[in-house]
RNA sequence: GGUCCCGUAGCUCAGGGGAUAGAGCAACUGCCUUCUAAGCAGUCGGUCGCACGUUCGAUUCGUGCCGGGAUCACCA
């Protein structure tokens, strides 16, 4: 199918018939033909010359006279300096177009019963408060990743671990005990978590002031947050929680519901639906006996106040505790036991975890411990570490009210979108709801392009201005030229399907340059489920729908009056539009038939 | 300080041993009485952070330095 691999024998024949010596395959190295030249794939002879004893020119020629005269989908070539750019005949473009238009989803796999399962945890999120712009990254990059191990063959399993407990919970709690008890999501119509998070901002605010107090009385800052009446509070509400205290665990009960129900009506709007949840409050005590395991493995260690710890000094890092000296669980105990439980739930093949580079050292930790104590599972763990999301104005701050909220960023971009089709005005004859449906596309789909077009480990910046752009490098951008290429084929009549009928000199450069991008599509697939990596999908995308559109401004399409020609052309133009439309569904961003 | 990540055009980002390093935005110029101008074509803009090394060939690989970020809690 790779039109490189098919080269590679040939090549071999060529050097053994020319100069009657072998080849290694590493030798052969294929790239893409520049757009300056002529020619579909260029091969760079500077590493064979040992073998021809010729200098870069007579050799590429050679070898071009002999591929030109012995194979015949090698129609001609040219070359530059040490540089052979081969050039395919209009026959084999179009068989490969034949192969690719006869493929029913081209470049997916399917799914069958050997299919390996794999784990995908996100977004994870606290529930003391609403999800903001660097949780829309991480659901993003989840979903995306998710349809393309899918697409690629791959069972998965889509997981979200609530932390339900402990400190920021007790805070939004205790704010709202103090504030009197009334405010519900229903007699206040606030979204759940965003009422939580209220009482958390709340909560802050006033310890802030209380610490301000206390260091004006001339304490220094360390003792005030110990001499804190509120911190005292949390601290008391937590404890009762842990002790089972019926009225704060009915209190948090209720809070916590009116956060899951804000975070479902955002997960809809995102359109995920986790299929397991695991919740902190369930598995904070299930770690305990996977501690006493590991003290038992002589994996860990017991200091003299009671804390029990592992030793990662002989691999790079650092001593890390694992039990709190009074009993309690910390953070990666809590995580050895979810491990635990997922593999144990589902048998897995691989588990990946969608949480931001700051956590790089707690998974490698993580990961660490679960090797040494023997989890054979523990080589398919793997985190899948995004960059930060940071603002023009620098870094978003929850306490300090510099976040972007996901909510009001969806609505923005609704609105964003409404506008801009509205001073294009291409509305006539849709529905009030097929405009709705229309806003949401678009807008949704710009704000995903946006934040999934940049390779997934690096930070990013998040310009609002740009970001509701629809020009140029953008989601509206290609769903405008999928769009435009629906409205071809609306004008353009009936579609022979089948095999291509037309003359070999009909098939223009441009359409070969099609056919050939649409062909690298599987590779683009394949290189962004192997690296996580679903930049590469977008960014396909937008080179495929840049080349369609100079292909349209330069070429009749349903005006052309050759009756197979057209037929080509329209079919080409509607598998255009399909390798977009599975390209973009794989980041999760629908495509409008009209915009 | 240790570890990890990043430095490419004014800005946001692609590329990743090979040819004259690419897009978008911004600025300027053309193209809508013919298939959707959310488009197309063009002009302007680069010491690929710096140095040394490996190589026929380095923006790409290695080492060192400089600059930016993350992390190294009995927080999660």
């Amino acid at each position: 199918m790779n039109f490189k691999e098919i080269l590679n024998s040939p090549v071999k024949q060529a050097f053994q018939a020319v100069y009657g010596a072998e080849i290694a395959t590493e030798k052969i190295q294929f790239q893409e033909t520049r757009k300056e030249f002529e020619g579909d794939v260029t091969l760079t002879v500077f590493a064979l010359i040992a073998v021809s004893k010729k200098s870069p020119e007579i050799t590429a020629n050679e070898i071009g006279d002999w591929l030109v005269a012995n194979n015949e989908i090698v129609a001609k070539y040219n070359v530059v300096k040490g540089f052979l750019n081969i050039s395919f005949t209009p026959q084999y473009w179009l068989q490969e177009f034949d192969a690719i238009t006869s493929s029913a989803k081209f470049g997916f796999s399917p799914i069958t019963e050997k299919s390996p399962v794999v784990m995908i945890e996100y977004p994870s999120p606290n529930t003391n408060k609403p999800l903001h712009l660097g949780h829309l990254r991480n659901i993003f990059l989840g979903s995306a990743i998710s349809e393309i191990l899918k697409a690629t063959g791959n069972k998965v399993v889509h997981t979200c671990l609530y932390n339900d407990r402990g400190t920021n919970i007790s805070k939004s709690m205790l704010a709202w005990t103090m504030a009197g008890s009334k405010d519900t999501p229903e007699n206040t119509g606030l979204k759940g978590d965003h009422l939580v998070g209220k009482f958390y901002v709340q909560y802050s605010n006033a310890f802030k002031a209380e610490l301000e107090q206390l260091v004006a009385s001339g304490l220094s800052k360390e003792d005030a947050e110990k001499q804190s009446k509120l911190n005292k509070q949390v601290s008391d509400l937590t404890l009762k929680w842990e002790n089972g205290d019926a009225d704060v665990r009915s209190l948090w009960s209720k809070m916590n519901g009116w956060v899951y129900q804000g975070f479902e009506v955002t997960y809809q709007w995102l359109g995920i639906k986790p299929e397991k949840f695991y919740y902190e409050s369930d598995v904070y005590n299930l770690g305990k006996e996977t501690v006493q395991e590991g003290l038992e493995k002589g994996v860990f260690f017991r200091k003299d106040d009671g804390s029990i710890w592992i030793d990662l000094t002989a691999d790079g890092l650092d001593e890390k505790v694992v039990l709190r000296s009074n009993g309690t669980t910390v953070y990666i105990t809590q995580d050895i036991a979810v491990a635990n439980e997922k593999e144990r739930d589902f048998n897995l093949d691989k588990s990946i975890y969608v949480v931001g580079n700051e956590q790089e050292y707690h998974f490698k930790v993580l990961f660490l411990i679960l090797k040494k104590l023997g989890r054979k599972y523990a080589d398919n763990l793997f985190h899948l570490s995004y960059g930060m999301v940071e603002l023009p104005s620098g870094k978003m701050k929850s306490r300090e009210g510099t976040v972007v909220d996901a909510d009001d960023l969806i609505q923005e971009m609704l609105s964003m979108a409404k506008e801009k089709t509205a001073e294009k005005g291409k509305t006539e004859g849709q529905s009030d709801a097929d405009l709705e449906a229309l806003y949401r596309i678009i807008g949704m789909g710009g704000l995903r392009y946006f934040l999934l077009k940049v390779d997934p480990k690096k930070k990013m910046l998040f310009n609002p201005a740009e970001s509701i752009e629809t020009e140029g490098h953008t989601g509206p951008f290609i769903q405008y030229s999928y769009a435009r290429i629906k409205s071809l084929l609306r004008k353009g009549g009936e579609i022979q399907t089948g095999k291509v009928s037309i003359a070999d000199d009909k098939i223009l450069p441009k359409e070969i340059t099609l056919i050939l991008t649409i062909s690298g599509f599987p590779e683009v697939l394949n290189e962004a489920a192997n690296t996580y990596n679903p930049s590469v999908v977008a960014n396909y995308a937008y080179e495929l729908a840049k080349e369609f559109n100079q292909y349209y401004h330069e070429t009749h399409i349903s005006k052309e009056t050759d009756v197979a020609l057209r037929n080509f052309r329209l079919q080409l133009s509607g598998q255009v539009a399909a390798v977009i439309q599975n390209a973009m569904q794989l980041l999760g961003i629908e495509v409008p038939e009209k915009m």
